[in-house]
DNA sequence: GATGAATGAGACTTCATTCAT
DNA sequence: AATGAATGAAGTCTCATTCAT
């Protein structure tokens, strides 16, 4: 009872309102306004702040919506991936996605730190996921042995930042590439 | 007639904006704020402002010292280091640096994209620096021969990323480690 | 055709809205919010404002119903009260009462200025059962004779103000009592 | 060193909004805006805010500001005034400043309370001006032995009350002289 | 050359009120 | 008749930048 499903126009709107805050801080960090989230949404400010009490609760809801996202992914890989390669393809579709001023990265970062509690069940589904497929990979002899989760996230970030300052894409497969190497059992 | 010698004081002021400027935006990022850097410096506004006319250019003095300093050390490293372990030395010790905000690896970035002057001096010394870093130890056999400058700097973003985002000091070590492996030659 | 009964559940929704605003608006004075009124009520907004177009509105009920109250504790101690005593009585009822946020004191004060329509009957009353209940004191000998129901208002006024900023109890008595003192006949 | 003395115009301009502030408040009470306050003085809101980091801090001060005239009011009838008559005449004095909203009353109420620094050294001079006062009224026979300052400031309030509220000049000095007889030693 | 005051623009947030369901 | 979503206007506050002293 305490969420009675929104109303149709309402879930609409909160969807876009996401939708385009992703898009706003992806461009500009937590800098980004709610405002312009407001205006490119085509909504008045107070409609933001109806769905989201709170800068940071929006912020909250955009990064939980991404690390779903990404939990999908890795989901449906331990599910089906070839475990010699699962893990690679991960880390190369979620790099793919993090273009943006490192937003995402700061979602894979701070899983357990925040008070949102939308942020919470993202995190731990995450997080087991990604365990899930790095035993896997490690079973099947593609991954060295002395790397954990905690270093995956880490190492997640890195490969996205290297993408992110490449300055074009050949450069950048080449540098994802080479952290990837890393990881790789010799 | 832009450029005439600044007397004594003002030149000692310069200095002192400048050092502490790095302090704050290292603290706070780019959101430090310029009040805060003339009450830290002991200075009014409007002299941090009659040496830096924008923030932005203030922000990239700060980067571009940064920048000058890495390139020192990674001269002093080319001049005397060991071949072998040159560029991984160097790695290591920017990414013991750049612990704030990002700010650094902000530097090590947009290299060329940046409209202030300052910035491309530093910039063109450290690219050369590394280059010949990066060729020793490619000569001695340390370092895979398929990388290039243009891939040293997104995979030194990687490894600051890496250790920025670890949960402990291990952690740190280990991601680090694993992105300088893949570097190795095998 | 505006004033046809209200249907059942209506009618309680109004009686529970007034209600609440009591309780709101006597916890916070005029800056309770409207939106905090109608989720203690367990209505919508628009609930409150098809009963209440306004908030000012919704804030006259209030008040009106206070007065009438008063008005009722007035009429029976005309009626009842001994009339040595009943004005002093009344009085120290009304301030007991008045604790909250000077709403009553407002309530009692802008009599006649006020343009909502519910106001204007509960303020005629109140003011007629006063003046009886003042007459037969000055009558009985008990209050000077030099005071007028022009003057008991404010009077009313005063003890409730001198109630609200006391510091204790006991401070309370003491100051309202010398209010009281002064309209007595000696 | 602290608080080195504002520039002329800077210090032109604090006391322009100050003197601003005690209107808009005056008139309106806490709810006045700094908004309207800028507005009024001619000056941005920005500027309002340099010398007054917050509103409530710009509250404290218009408070203060009147305590202190109030206090120097006090002290003035210590020295010089007729003992028989210098509490009354202190009272009438205050109670016809007050007009306002009850701003003062306020001022006059929680002293004491005040985090605010500017608060709480006018509070303590009031309060010992008007101990002073009220000791040699008692002294001469003029007042009732049995009231300490601790109620006198209730019956300042409360006479303020009873002021603010009356319709018309001749009910005010009636309601106001029923207030200060209660005062008086029979 | 240096200072600190002033400012305009913008950020977050709240609220009375209207509208679609 | 009732609901809760939407909104515009306003309010408090911050900050890069300019100006008077």
């Amino acid at each position: 009872m305490s969420s009675r499903p929104l109303r149709a126009d309402a879930a609409r709107n909160r969807a876009r309102v996401l939708e385009v805050a992703d898009e706003v801080f992806g461009e500009q960090g937590r800098a980004g306004s709610t405002e312009e989230v407001a205006r490119r949404a085509g909504v008045g400010v107070a409609t933001v702040f109806r769905h989201f009490p709170t800068k940071e609760s929006l912020l909250a809801a955009v990064l939980a919506a991404r690390v779903h996202a990404i939990a999908d992914l890795a989901d449906r890989l331990v599910r089906d991936g070839d475990p010699a390669t699962a893990l690679f393809d991960f880390l190369r579709h979620v790099v793919a996605q993090s273009h943006t001023k490192s937003l995402l990265t700061e979602a894979l970062t701070d899983a357990g730190v925040d008070p949102y509690e939308a942020r919470r069940g993202a995190d731990t589904r995450l997080r087991e996921a990604v365990a899930a497929l790095l035993e896997r990979s490690q079973a099947a002899g593609a991954v060295r042995a002395d790397v954990g989760v905690d270093e995956v996230f880490p190492l997640l970030a890195a490969a996205a930042r290297a993408a992110e300052v490449s300055r074009d894409d050949a450069t950048r497969d080449r540098a994802v590439g080479v952290v990837l190497d890393g990881l790789r059992a010799r």
